[in-house]
DNA sequence: CGTGAAAAGTTGGCGTTTCAACTAACTGCG
DNA sequence: CGCAGTTAGTTGAAACGCCAACTTTTCACG
């Protein structure tokens, strides 16, 4: 016998889905208008950007931004192509490549952040109660937490 | 100046993207190996298992699932090969189809859909207390009425 | 009525994601 | 050493999603 859901967890369960879904096409949309950029193209250019000497090999670039090598690659083609990084060959392991950010490309960073970051706040952070946000993100950890996932 | 997010908000923030992304992916997945749907295909099974007559109209369709007419004219496209769904010409509107669900698809929504629950309670209902996840459900409803989104 | 605007839906092209297969390099171990 | 197994990363095809253009039908209103 199946344990169903009740009328009440149903709602909660809908609204956690369409508010991904909403709300992770509102971010890319806003910066794909305002600055050209997917979500993915960003979130690579923030990770580079915080890292030493602003490079990473592709694996850990892969598993920082949650996809799999190939999406990657792929990805990384494509913001080569548009400049804003540029492979490296890893003289350690000569299997391996560096991503590493351009000047270009941090520039475009530079540009991009501080109106990505008025967007999270306009959809999320100030709309909802310091406390409610807390909670959500609390409960995005415990979730994070049970399926193994890295706290990177 | 831009008004940055501070430590703790940055880590809730990413807590929140990453649970999005890997819960979905991991909903996907589930439903992929033990059923060979998509979550598309498995959110329109039960849309349309839960309307008068399994029928809605494709707009309804499209809007209750979040997704342009254009996608969701290509996922029913995918779907009738699939033997899950058949148009139907509407005779009130000319211009209008309903998707319609055949006793194959309700076949397979019956067959899938306790598994994808259990799915849900594993991998969030279960995981949080009760109030956790209510406050969850809320954040995200508050999220989704900022936005305009519709309680559906 | 009739005509212009809006709505329902489809289509095709293009960019992105996935999946499986592949090459090349490294690692461990008899 | 030598070779089996793993790891890093790429590639190409197929599946999927997005956008803009298009057809057909309906609606609003003079």
């Amino acid at each position: 016998m199946t344990n169903w859901l009740d009328e009440e967890q149903q709602q909660h369960w809908r609204a956690w889905i369409a508010a991904n879904a909403l709300l992770t096409d509102a971010f890319s949309r806003d910066l794909q208008e305002a600055h050209g950029l997917t979500l993915a193209d960003y979130e690579i250019l923030v990770r580079l950007s915080e890292s030493a000497d602003r490079r990473m090999r592709m694996s850990d670039l892969a598993e920082a931004t949650l996809s799999s090598r190939s999406r990657l690659s792929h990805q990384i083609d494509r913001m080569e192509r548009a400049g804003f990084v540029e492979r490296v060959p890893c003289t350690d392991d000569k299997r391996g490549f560096f991503a590493v950010l351009t000047n270009t490309g941090w520039n475009k960073l530079v540009a991009a952040a501080p109106f990505h970051v008025g967007s999270v706040r306009d959809r999320i952070v100030d709309v909802l109660t310091p406390e409610e946000f807390a909670a959500l993100g609390r409960a995005s950890k415990r979730l994070l937490d049970h399926m193994g996932a890295d706290p990177a």
